[in-house]
DNA sequence: GAATTATTCTGAACCGGTTAAGTCTCATTG
DNA sequence: CAATGAGACTTAACCGGTTCAGAATAATTC
C-alpha cells in the first residue's frame, strides 16, 4: 500500500513502518521463536512488500562476528583448479556441503599478495587450504586469527589445524606393488608431478628432491619407492620424471620419447590421472600394446579413467570436500581426518 | 616487545598502544595523504608487530557501504562451469580483472534458494549475471538492490542492465553462410544446445521452440536460418537436433547415428566447439572423410578446437571477462557492450 | 610579526544490525 | 488469591571501523 519512499531499507525502518521494534524485525528473521507467528509472518510479509532484502550482512557480521563465508586458498589459478578434474570435484563435494548450511565460498587464488591482503584475512570464518602448503609465514599468519583452518591433501608441520587426506603413500604403494609385481624384469618408470619447483618437465635426479615440501606428490613417490624395495626392484632399473603441470598435451610428448627408448620401461607408475592417460596416448601413438608391454597405473580416479579403463587408485574426492566442509564449519570433531583409497584394477594393468 | 594481551585486536587497541586516536591508525591503512609518512610507518610496523591483520572488513563494509565481493550468478553448477572451457575462460578473464582491483568474486551456482537467500543479497557491490536468463522476478529483486548489475552473453529484457555479449546471430550466420555456400545440395544438420528445455537428445520440431528466452542458443539459430534462408537452403533439407548438455560423450553416440542415415546430412552448424568436436569424433568412428564429406562448424574457439583443426567462430572469451568486470566496478561507461567475433577458417571446412 | 594557509592529528557521530536483560501481560499453580 | 512462571515484545549497549569538522601546530605570506 504505503510507497517505498527512502532509498535505503534498513532494519529500523522496517520496525518504524510497521509498529514493532528492531530487535522484534530482527528476531522474526532470525528467531522465530522469540516471537509469535502471526506477527513474524506479518513482519515478513511487509518487509517483502516494501522490498527490504534482509538483514544487511555487514551489520550482521559486526555484531555476530560470522560472515557467513569460507576462505578456500587454492594452489594454483583459478583457471587451473576449474579445469582440474580432480580439484574440480573435491570443490563440488565442498561447495555442496557449505550450500547446505548457507554458507558462501570465496575462492582465492595463489597469490602471495592475495593472501596479504586484508580482505582475505579478515573475511572469512574459516579456511580450507587445498593441495599443497603455503609459506609457513602466510600459514602462521592464518592461523594466527584463531578461525578453524583445515588442510586438504596435506598436514602443516607446525600449528594445529586439522588435516583432511588420504593416505598417499600407502595408496601408491599398494598400487606399485599391483603394476610391478608380475613383471619379470620390470623397468619402473614414475611420473611425478611437480616433484621439484623445476618449470621445465625432464629426468631428475634423487638430490633435487631434497628440500621439497610434504606434497602430495612426495608421499606418492615414497609409496612407489617403498613397494619398488620391498620387490627388490634395482635402482637402475627406475627412473624418475617430473612434470610442472598436470598437462596431458605436454606430458604425451614427453611420454613418447620415454617410450621409444630402446630400453623402455613396462611399467609406468603415474601419480596423476591425466598423466596416465597421456602416457596410454603415448602407448597408442608408438603402437605399444598396453598391458602386455606395458602396465600403466594412475591415481585418482577421474570420470575419463573408467571409460578408458585406466588401472588407478581410487579417492572419494567429493567426500573430502564434503569433510573438509564440516570441519571448518564445526559440525564435525575436530582431527584430522583419513580418507581411505581403493585400487580400481582395470585394463591398464589388470 | 610487549606481548600482545587481549586475544582479540582492534583498530582501537592498536591505537591505544601506539598512543594515537582510532581515526589516524584508520588512516595508516587508508588514506596515506592524511599523515605524515614517519608516523604511518611507525604504525603500520606496530601493527605487523602486534599480530594486527589490517581492519575488519564487516566493520568497513558497513561504514563504506562496499563489501570488495562481486556476485557472480552462474547458469550450471559450479561443477559444470569449471569444466567447460568457456565459462572457464571468460571466469578467468573476470578474476584477473577483479584481482587488480583487489576485488574478490563470489560464484553463486544456479540455484533459486541460493538466489533469495539474503547474503546472496546483500553480500555484493554487484552482481554479474553470466550465460542465461534469470527468472524475471529474481532480476527484478537484483536490480532493486540498485547495486551495478551486467549481464554476459545476453539482454535482459527489462530494467536497466548493463549486457556484455557478441553479436550472436551475426556471427553464426556468417559461419553457416561459410560452410554452406560451397556446398551444391546441401543437407544441414543444426546441433543446438539447449533450445528447449527438454532433458534428452533429439530431434526437435519448430513448434517446441516457442516461448523459449532470448539466449544464446536462440541467437545462434536464428543466425543460422537467416544464412540458410539466404542461400535457399529448402526446409526439408534441414533437420535441428537437440542437446540438453554440451557434454562429448553423449553427442558423439547421437551424432553417429545421426551420421549413419542413408541421407546423411553434408554440413554440420553446431552451436559449440564441444559438439562440433564430438561430431568429428562420430565421423572419424565412421570413416566419414571431413571435409570432403562433411563440413563441421563450431562456435567458440576453445583451445582443442585449434589442436584438432576446427573451423570455428572466435569470441574474445577473457576479454569479455575484464569488460564485464570494469563495468560492474564502474571504471568504464555504463553502457551495453557487443565484442567482435571472427570466423576462423580451418581444416573441418575449408 | 601578525595574519593566513598548510599540515597533522583528534573527537565524536555514525553505519545497520544482534542480543542479553528487562518490562509487561496473562495463564497456571498451590 | 498471591505467587510463580511462561510468552511476547522492547530497551539499550555493543560490534569495529570510517570520516568530517575542527583543534593544535608548523609553514608561508605580506
Amino acid at each position: 500500500m504505503e510507497k517505498t519512499a527512502g532509498r535505503k531499507l534498513t532494519l529500523k525502518e522496517m520496525a518504524e513502518q510497521i509498529g514493532v521494534s528492531k530487535a522484534t524485525v530482527s528476531n522474526a528473521f532470525n528467531r522465530p521463536d522469540q516471537l509469535s507467528k502471526q506477527l513474524r509472518e506479518r513482519i515478513l510479509a511487509q518487509c517483502e512488500a516494501l522490498g527490504y532484502s534482509g538483514p544487511n550482512m555487514s551489520a550482521r557480521s559486526l555484531r555476530t562476528g560470522k560472515t557467513g563465508i569460507i576462505g578456500v586458498l587454492l594452489a594454483d589459478t583459478l583457471s587451473f583448479n576449474f579445469s582440474d578434474p580432480v580439484a574440480n570435484q573435491f570443490l563440488e563435494g565442498l561447495g555442496n556441503a557449505l550450500d547446505k548450511q548457507h554458507v558462501n565460498m570465496l575462492l582465492l587464488p595463489s597469490c602471495e599478495e592475495n593472501y596479504q591482503s586484508s580482505q582475505v584475512q579478515t573475511i572469512p570464518d574459516g579456511y580450507i587450504v587445498y593441495g599443497q602448503p603455503l609459506k609457513e609465514s602466510l600459514m602462521r599468519r592464518l592461523e594466527h586469527q584463531g578461525k578453524p583452518l583445515v588442510t586438504v591433501d596435506f598436514t602443516a608441520s607446525f600449528g594445529q589445524s586439522v588435516s583432511v587426506h588420504v593416505d598417499n603413500q600407502k595408496a601408491a604403494c599398494e598400487a606399485a606393488m599391483h603394476a610391478v609385481a608380475p613383471v619379470e624384469h620390470p623397468r619402473v618408470s614414475i611420473f611425478g608431478l611437480r616433484l621439484t619447483s623445476a618449470i621445465q618437465a625432464g629426468l631428475i635426479a634423487d638430490k633435487e628432491l631434497f628440500g621439497i615440501e610434504e606434497s602430495i606428490s612426495r608421499r606418492r613417490l615414497e609409496g612407489y619407492r617403498e613397494a619398488l624395495v620391498r620387490l627388490k626392484v634395482k635402482p637402475d632399473m627406475i627412473s624418475l620424471w617430473n612434470f610442472p603441470h598436470n598437462d596431458q598435451q605436454q606430458v604425451r610428448v614427453m611420454a613418447r620419447g620415454i617410450l621409444s627408448a630402446p630400453e623402455r620401461p613396462n611399467v609406468l607408475l603415474c601419480m596423476s590421472d591425466k598423466i596416465a592417460l597421456a602416457a596410454l596416448d603415448a602407448a597408442r601413438d608408438l603402437g605399444i600394446k598396453v598391458p602386455q608391454e606395458l602396465r600403466v597405473v594412475g591415481f585418482d580416479d577421474i570420470p575419463e579413467a573408467m571409460e578408458r579403463q585406466l588401472t588407478t587408485v581410487h579417492q572419494p574426492l567429493r567426500e573430502k570436500g564434503r569433510i573438509a566442509a564440516d570441519i571448518v564449519l564445526q559440525l564435525q570433531s575436530f582431527e584430522d581426518h583419513v580418507l581411505s583409497t581403493e585400487l580400481l584394477v582395470r585394463n591398464s594393468c589388470p
